[in-house]
DNA sequence: TGCCGCTAGTCCTATAGAGGAGTATAAGTA
DNA sequence: TACTTATACTCCTCTATAGGACTAGCGGCA
């Protein structure tokens, strides 16, 4: 975060560094429009050239996103790279599809060590803790438990289960202020307990995927883990190498 | 492939194409250093920033590798985002290493259905399986059955087994000058059968990972499938999003 | 023999400027 | 009112040029 700025460093890399730091600050937001490239030229005392270099590593490292004739906007966290894609996720008529959800159980409690570490939390912290399914055509396809950081999370804890929609993040940052910038997944292969098998109509011992995440503010602070499983017969990666 | 070039296009992308073409008609062939920038801006009558914009392309495609002082050069393939990177091979002293080879049998036959809709092959062809098992301190960690293409591969179908190194690639270019470019790999998860459980050192019915895996050649056709197990316990991958 | 500096060749950074192309909105016209 | 045109703003492409920085190899010197 703070590194020691090289004024060896090339100045394209310099500038990139500082716009960088002007997002993380929050002074630019996810979604804002930025300055014209010809405005930030001038600001920053170097030519249009070495401005559009230095936007342009922002734009490959996907912080922020150019859009001809308009501007360039701060890119909000986009979600279609997550290994959650690879379930096929289809209806009854095939289509692709974004599962309801069932909540189950909201709950405030002392984190337990596990959700400490990922929300990198002191002892005795307390946590919102939520526990849902996630239905196709009513059939129960995943099943998730989702840890959030008291008291940033306090509106998830006194809200009626009933109102809580599918898609939790733009919620969370109409209901906590609290914007999901970026997240980092794991994947692995268990057998299924019985609890989870009964959950989600498997056989005990059946493989499931099991994808843990953490969830990431602007400033990088964690604001949510979470922990899905799914039947492993619905999960199919691919990936190209060259 | 035979994308029509659009003369309304930029001209940094009917360069980048051009310079593509190059590559995939194997005049430059992987590992070769291409013409110096001047050299190319010269001959394609454009400014050298416009040329450097042709080839930036192709380096962020991955096609070309550029190395400071010294020229820019055609890559090779490298396979170090493989799926296979995400199993837990590490030796006793818990070092990250290669596991070895042990060939259970070589077969010409004629190719089955699965195996020719992969390698696009018409019914009646020929082709090499290999199937193997690898291993870690003497423990099968994988197991893998390979196809290969005749006449292409008769020097695999010939050679002993004792011979046949851990790393096929380097061994297909120099035995078969047959060039890895680029490769497809899918993921799964099964219960193994009591075949492949025995094999593994596995109970039937644990979770197991599948990796296919269609490798092709520089000009885009395939010319090895192959199909790997190995307990999904010592498989676990992950990934950034933002 | 072994070290050191020089040099040629390469890619890398940066400048200043011109005109092209896409988009949104305001102004004009029927 | 409804459509068209103008315009002002944006990012995009391209030129021509200059000097910096990195690397490999050659040749001189101890």
């Amino acid at each position: 975060m703070t590194a020691i700025a090289d004024s060896r460093l090339p100045r394209y890399l310099l500038i990139r560094d500082q716009l960088h730091q002007r997002i993380l600050s929050g002074e630019w937001k996810p979604g804002a429009l930025i300055d014209a490239e010809s405005v930030l030229a001038e600001r920053y005392e170097v030519a249009l050239g070495t401005m559009r270099k230095a936007i342009e590593q922002l734009v490959s490292e996907g912080l922020l996103e150019r859009r001809h004739g308009v501007g360039t906007f701060v890119r909000r966290a986009s979600f279609e790279t997550s290994l959650f894609r690879f379930f096929r996720f289809t209806s009854a008529t095939g289509e692709r599809v974004v599962p309801e959800s069932q909540i189950l159980e909201v709950q405030v409690a002392t984190a337990p060590e596990e959700v400490r570490r990922h929300l990198q939390l002191p002892a005795g912290s307390e946590v919102v803790m939520v526990r849902r399914l996630r239905l196709i055509d009513g059939q129960a396809v995943q099943f998730e438990e989702i840890s959030l950081p008291l008291p940033q999370f306090q509106a998830v804890a006194t809200a009626e289960p009933a109102d809580m929609p599918a898609l939790l993040y733009p919620w969370y940052e109409q209901q906590c202020g609290q914007i999901v910038a970026s997240a980092h997944e794991e994947l692995m292969v268990e057998k299924v307990s019985s609890e989870h098998a009964q959950l989600l109509a498997l056989q005990t011992g059946d493989p499931a995927i099991v994808i843990e995440r953490v969830a990431r503010d602007i400033a990088g602070a964690p604001i949510e883990w979470r922990r899905s499983r799914g039947a492993a017969e619905r999960f199919h990666y691919h990936i190209d190498i060259r």
